[in-house]
DNA sequence: ATTTATTTTTAGATTTGTCTAAAAATAAAT
DNA sequence: ATTTATTTTTAGACAAATCTAAAAATAAAT
């Protein structure tokens, strides 16, 4: 069993490691937690002792397999009530962090695979980052985009939306638009915010409502 | 802001004033946290600070105005999650409680008051006790039990019910069930569990299924 | 009304996670 | 290749919440 601090400590290792590469420095880390560098040293040594992080005195740290999937576990559940947060209790997506921060350390396995179902297994949260599935793997690798920020000639394949209203799938389902559809932008109207893209060949304008709630992975 | 286990305390005073007197003795809320009554009297002592807690020295404590509320939004806390484990994550009533224990600490007025809007305001949590509103007000006072535990000629009015399905609220209604319907337990067949009962005027039988989901409270 | 038993409090120690200040190691600059 | 600057670690202190063991207060029993 892992102490908040323990999880919050793995969580920040992932993350630095993804931004930056491998090892993540001292200070790093420091600054990331908000705390001193004298606090990270100890709480790296005893996580080190648990065997979740590798570590050199002076060299920076890693995560050990282990330490990865109970990372990967704590942010699973951080971005899952991210979705519950916004699309059954209308929080907007920008308020949400900070419930999340402490959600994501409630303790129950059983809490967190029914909350999935029960949010239909999305593949993404509300600001376009992957959900680790129940195994701790990531089927989309990178961040996702809402389509209204790629630029002109940007493609990419839609990895999720951010809506999950009969309506909206309806409308999806008309341009023939699923998991999975490449769509390239042909060019963007600042009037309207409008953009016009081409699917499967043919070009479509969308609103900036639509373009809002389609989320790409460029490649 | 208050730490997790300071709530625990307030939440231990409430519930033992409730069940025994008014003051509530050290030893006694020693073995309700589970620690040993030194701890207990040091953290008396600080809630005592706080003015949360009314406390004179060998004499056991009380809460205070403040304490209460604070005690009242923990409480709401633990049964609207209760509520939401049990009818949208498909928990049975019985395994609710300790993950209900860790998410009654998580700070947010607007999450809890959106979870109870998202929950239709429920007035009783899966085990019949009472929900505190966003005031910390008890509408029903006393815990409420399901129909199917009252005996013969006992009464009571329904104060809530278990299912939120539109099949069960139909069924409800065609017996003419709502908030506040007065039911009469007539008879008891042990043999099928179902239940002869005087509603109205009018004599009907229920079965388990059906007597277990209707929450009454003894007048 | 003493004695005895129980309850409660105090005093001092421990663990966890943090801090400051100083020392040691590494990296950068002349 | 030294010197200087930066990063990291160590050493020691502190607050929160707990504990054990002993002392003090209250309650019960003779």
């Amino acid at each position: 069993m892992l102490t908040q601090s323990e999880e919050n400590y793995l969580k920040a290792v992932y993350t630095l490691s993804e931004e930056f590469g491998e090892s993540v420095s001292t200070n790093l880390l420091a600054e990331k937690i908000e705390s001193k560098p004298s606090s990270v040293t100890d709480m790296i040594k005893k996580l080190s002792e648990k065997d979740l992080i590798s570590y050199q005195k002076y060299q920076g740290c890693t995560l050990t397999e282990e330490g990865r999937k109970k990372a990967l576990l704590i942010i699973r559940k951080h971005r899952l009530w991210e979705v519950f947060l916004v699309e059954k209790l209308k929080f907007g997506w920008e308020e949400v962090h900070e419930v999340a921060e402490q959600l994501e350390h409630i303790q129950s396995i059983k809490l967190t695979n029914q909350l999935d179902d029960f949010l239909d297994n999305p593949k993404i949260d509300p600001h376009g980052d992957p959900i680790p599935d129940r195994n701790g793997v990531l089927s989309v690798s990178k961040k996702s985009v809402s389509l209204s920020e790629l630029g002109i000639k940007e493609k990419g394949l839609v990895v999720g939306v951010e809506d999950g209203s009969l309506d909206f799938f309806n409308f999806l389902n008309r341009y023939e638009i699923g998991l999975g559809t490449e769509i390239s932008v042909v060019e963007k109207f600042s009037f309207d915010k409008s953009i016009l893209v081409k699917i499967n060949n043919k070009e479509v304008s969308f609103s900036s409502l639509v373009s809002n709630k389609i989320f790409i992975q460029v490649q």
